[in-house]
DNA sequence: ATTGTTTCCATTGACGCCCATAAAATTCCA
DNA sequence: TGGAATTTTATGGGCGTCAATGGAAACAAT
């Protein structure tokens, strides 16, 4: 499966709308996605994003949950009914709604994140200041990961310093 | 699996573009992948990079982590986040952009570094005091393989020299 | 009519693609 | 084995295409 990687910064116009990276494009395309599924993220002041990998994702949690337990019926209104589906046009732009905007602080301009299986819709401030602390954090688990990735050849303690 | 060794010194042109040494195209090549995954090392002020093999290693090793914990999330965003995958033209080159030039201090020039199942990019400066000081602690750490390998026939701490 | 939304067009700047040159390595042959 | 011929590499530059962005025009809704 092809992944999300890397990070764009794009403009929000007077109008709500934002290009796509085309990098992201060409992913959802080979998805088989005209679209961007996109939702408030659940944990932080973003947005998640991707295509229909992403929805089957999503609904296979749910599937996993008891039904008509409050727990599976609060979790699908806080994922579903949250979303959209942002059209993309033809100039490969979407309109972000105000509420999605809002909810990820984005004004005039939007940081697109890939993170592997799906992306992120950040405000730059944001974003750089989760980046900075996601750096440190992960420097502190480096030990834990050492022990995660045993076995493996060591793509993150590598042959650094 | 065929190892990046050696390193190579190579121009930085205004384009941003650099050659990737032959020998480490023809690894890439192998690998089955026309392009280099590349990110900032979490560690040093350099990148790694690879090839598809290195994107399934840290694949796997978020796989391993919780789902929807934050430290899976933390370090997707870190690694994928700040990853790029950089396409190798035809002439051999790849376009390093500011993003990971700036990470690794890199301006006019970069030396590219072998060091088995991925290489680095470092700048030439930071990469001769990093040579330096690794010379210092291998000294150190001679002591510890030879009593570590007593028995053996000392492949490191040998007669050599 | 006014507001909001979608489609279409135009500009600009970055990037990919191609060619040219020069140095280095390799092959080939005497 | 020496040296010439050929191939591979590294590097610089030019040019066309495409992506990102701003704005206008067509369309819909209230």
């Amino acid at each position: 499966m092809e992944r999300f990687v890397s990070s764009y910064t794009n403009k929000v116009d007077a109008k709500g709308r934002v290009s796509v990276p085309a990098s992201f494009r060409s992913i959802l395309a080979r998805d088989g996605f005209d679209g961007v599924f996109c939702y408030p993220s659940l944990d932080s002041q973003t947005l998640d994003a991707g295509g229909s990998s992403l929805i089957d994702e999503i609904h296979a949690l749910l599937e996993g949950l008891d039904p008509y337990s409050d727990e599976r019926d609060e979790l699908s209104l806080a994922l579903f009914g949250e979303s959209e589906i942002l059209k993309i046009d033809q100039d490969g732009r979407v309109v972000l709604p105000p509420r999605l905007r809002e909810h990820a602080g984005i004004a005039d301009s939007a940081v697109f994140v890939g993170v592997g299986h799906k992306f992120q819709l950040w405000s730059p401030e944001r974003f750089e200041a989760r980046r900075m602390g996601a750096r440190k954090r992960v420097v502190e688990l480096k030990k834990l990961l050492r022990n995660a990735a045993r076995g493996q050849t060591g793509a993150i303690g590598g042959a650094g310093t």
